[in-house]
RNA sequence: GUCCCCUUCGUCUAGAGGCCUAGGACACCUGGUUUUCAUCCAGGCAACAGGGGUUCGAAACCCCUAGGGGACGCCA
């Protein structure tokens, strides 16, 4: 059999983490199984669906590298083919007209509730031969009445739902557009999708599709329901609940395939190991394996992962990622070294791209001003000295990491200090306090000028701030 | 309310009846390395929801209870 899986998002909003992580699970599944992945855009809602939305989904899923084997399938272009099905339902007697008004179906509605009954369509219209069809009318499918439905998912298991559970949902709503579980069975059965694959709150619309498929005598694919993802008030991440879209994890300097890993452990694990390229997720992945149990979303974990990939990324790469973050900055790096050497040295202190691009600023442009606390740590009278020694030393000594460790050191042995209490003064002054590297290769790569430069400054802080004391 | 699904450290998870005195990871805490920060290293804290069975033996199997999540739309 060939495997086809589909990721199949309705593109009325941002594309949110729990989304990623089933197309993620999909794509996985297919690849794996040299099978296809597809994209599926489900727009039947013409309220609610927006270009917008369409684009973002687009643009998530080509960061994410998470590539479609066909061209993306819309819908809303396939009214046609879903009329059909509804007219074939018709003539076959699986599908009936219904005129009921919404207060009719609203007062159903309450009275059941107040009997404490799940609230179902009560099949008013479904032997009826008299409806109007030339007024307001929608058209529902005939659910079977008795039995029930059974299916082996491959995630939870056997799951068996009574059809007395189940009601006549509308397929054909009155302005003529199919609904939502109607498209999904005429699509999957179309696209000859061998899985479906999605999260657990559709577990409750399987056995209206399984009817659905029965009734047109279409296959019935495999199915696996995934866990939900659960916000840190283990409450369902949705659209207005923490749920952040994926675009906004670019934005804020994450690499796409450190949060495809994190997501792939989210429910889903490989003995001890945490951190899976993607080609080994592709080979490594079991939907078998995947947890029924739902996951909260933790950020924290999140950093900790986009910092390994970070730090295992090569410079050249980091450099290239970390550019438009430098420019958001403001950075000008034609007023600095390379950038590949500085990200070689600064990439173990960050998070994200975004603190990436912080830590390199010092390396261009000059200090605005220091951190508040080195300040008044270091940069007291007492390290005036040094740092005058260091200006003077600086001016004709070697400028290799080398020469200026030497010259730090003649410093600290001529004034009979430690070398941290020249060492430090002199990284505020051309750190401005940021974290940064060994002082040596600090220096080393901000040059000659800049550092003699920043020292000077360092000193003229250092008297304004105590214009007091005597020198 | 009804139906469906779920339940191991705070969080992600390992665990397929004896390897479990329950392992790893994140977070947190303590120490070490270090010239700041980070990295790195060593250590620590911390869980089988509760109750009944089944079994020589149960975190694992069954039942009940509790708790959590989901569905119950002319949304998807």
């Amino acid at each position: 059999m060939k495997v086809k899986t589909r990721f199949a998002p309705s593109p009325t909003g941002s594309l949110h983490i729990g989304g990623v992580r089933t197309a993620l699970f999909s794509w996985l599944y297919a690849k794996q199984n040299n099978g296809e992945f597809v994209l599926r855009i489900e727009d039947t809602d013409r309220e609610r669906s927006t270009q917008e939305s369409v684009d973002v989904i687009l643009e998530g899923m080509a960061w994410l590298g998470l590539s479609a084997d066909e061209e993306p399938i819309y819908q809303s272009q396939r009214f046609d083919r879903y009329n059909e099905i509804i007219d074939q339902l018709l003539e076959q007697g699986d599908a009936y007209h219904c005129d009921c008004s919404r207060e009719r179906l609203d007062t159903v509605r309450q009275e059941q509730q107040a009997r404490k009954e799940k609230p179902k369509y009560d099949g008013c219209c479904r032997q009826r031969t008299d409806v109007n069809l030339n007024e307001p009318h929608v058209i529902r499918f005939k659910n079977p009445i008795d039995g029930s439905v059974k299916f082996d998912d491959i995630i939870k298991g056997s799951i068996e739902i009574a059809n007395r559970e189940l009601d006549d949902l509308i397929i054909r709503r009155s302005d003529g557009s199919p609904t939502y579980n109607l498209t999904v069975v005429v699509d999957d059965w179309d696209m000859d999708i061998s899985h479906v694959i999605r999260g657990d709150d559709h577990i409750n619309n399987t056995p209206r599709q399984i009817n659905l498929l029965k009734a047109l005598k279409a296959h019935i694919p495999f199915y696996a329901h995934l866990p939900m993802i659960l916000g840190d008030d283990s409450k369902r991440l949705s659209k207005r609940h923490g749920a952040t879209g994926v675009l906004q994890y670019d934005l804020d300097g994450f690499l796409p395939e450190a949060l495809l890993n994190y997501l792939v452990r989210l429910g889903w694990s490989h003995q001890d190991q945490e951190i899976f390229s993607v080609k080994e997720m592709v080979k490594l992945f079991s939907l078998e394996q995947v947890n029924k149990s739902p996951s909260i979303f933790n950020p924290d974990k999140l950093l900790w992962i986009n910092q390994e990939y970070i730090k295992m990324q090569n410079d050249s790469r980091l450099a290239e990622l970390v550019k438009p973050f430098i420019k958001m900055l403001g950075i000008d790096l034609n007023r600095g070294p390379e950038l590949e050497p500085v990200i070689q040295l600064q990439k173990e202190r960050a998070k994200t791209l975004k603190d990436l691009a912080e830590v390199c600023a010092f390396f261009y442009g000059t200090i605005a001003e220091y951190e508040k606390k080195a300040a008044k740590k270091n940069l007291k009278t007492k390290a005036k000295k040094g740092l005058q020694a260091l200006y003077k030393e600086f001016e004709s000594s070697a400028w290799t990491q080398e020469g200026i460790k030497k010259s730090i050191e003649g410093v600290v042995e001529r004034q009979q200090l430690s070398f941290g209490q020249v060492a430090l003064p002199l990284r505020v002054a051309i750190t401005g306090g940021a974290p940064s590297p060994g002082i040596d290769e600090t220096a080393f790569l901000i040059g000659r000028d800049q550092v003699r430069k920043r020292i000077l400054n360092a000193i003229i802080f250092i008297d304004q701030s105590n214009p007091e004391t005597p020198n």
